[in-house]
DNA sequence: CATGACTTACGAAATTTATCGTACTACAAG
DNA sequence: CTTGTAGTACGATAAATTTCGTAAGTCATG
């Protein structure tokens, strides 16, 4: 088991991408970036074709256009952004970043209800 | 108002050692620093340098050795970050973000009664 | 088979970030 | 005044990231 590299920003970006769509292709990837900056289709391909050599991406090469899906899991990915960012901005409190992430920003009902449930189910667990 | 650019990594670093004392010199921050990895004084120096010209740091050249004190605030940055990552890696949704900064990890009591009360001022601000 | 549309491969340039060597300045001690 | 110590300034290099131009392959259509 090696680890995978940390993805960069413009690797994130496409990782969001696949995550959404699921295996797709360079073309259904890039018209998505298109569609918020500016950006030319080599770019994405080449990005694409380095996330394959870090094993952030796997691809299918039977049809002529390759069809790529992501090779790490998306929950995984967000943990070590998340315990990144602790680290380096927060000195490891998850509290101070909770409170950052919901303090300044509107968020819904519905979305307080989900933290409010795990909550519940964290201190339910403590026997 | 212009806004101060992103703090990169090494950065950031350096942010979180000036949060931590307050004003302080580059022989401080660096022997911080120095402690937890492998670097040249005169690498700490140039990045402190280089955040006088971007603005994330002010500093005070009246003595010998230069004062240097953060002219960010910390949440300020924080929420910064946090709303970075929440953009590249979690589609903009907090509630999921939260989730997975909790889900994985211990966290005490003590931290899950504040969020619990900021949740409950959040909901209270509804009207 | 020639053409055009679309694709991947490759390599290089451009940008950004991080590192440090060297030179120069100020000052205290002798 | 000379020397040693500690600091800043500057520029160069290294390393990582992002970008794209150009070449070459594939395939359908006429």
């Amino acid at each position: 088991m090696k680890n995978t590299p940390k993805p960069t920003e413009a690797e994130l970006e496409i990782l969001q991408v696949v995550w959404r769509l699921g295996p797709t292709t360079v073309r259904s990837v890039h018209n998505e970036l298109a569609q918020q900056r500016d950006i030319g289709y080599t770019t994405t391909l080449k990005n694409m074709q380095n996330m394959v050599q870090k094993g952030l991406l796997v691809r299918d090469e039977s049809a002529k256009s390759h069809i790529y899906a992501t090779n790490v899991p998306q929950e995984k990915t967000q943990k070590l952004l998340v315990d990144r960012l602790l680290e380096t901005a927060f000195g490891g409190s998850a509290a101070r970043m909770v409170l950052q992430a919901l303090g300044h920003r509107k968020t819904s009902q519905e979305e307080l209800d989900q933290i409010k449930a795990l909550i519940e189910k964290l201190e339910g667990g403590k026997s």
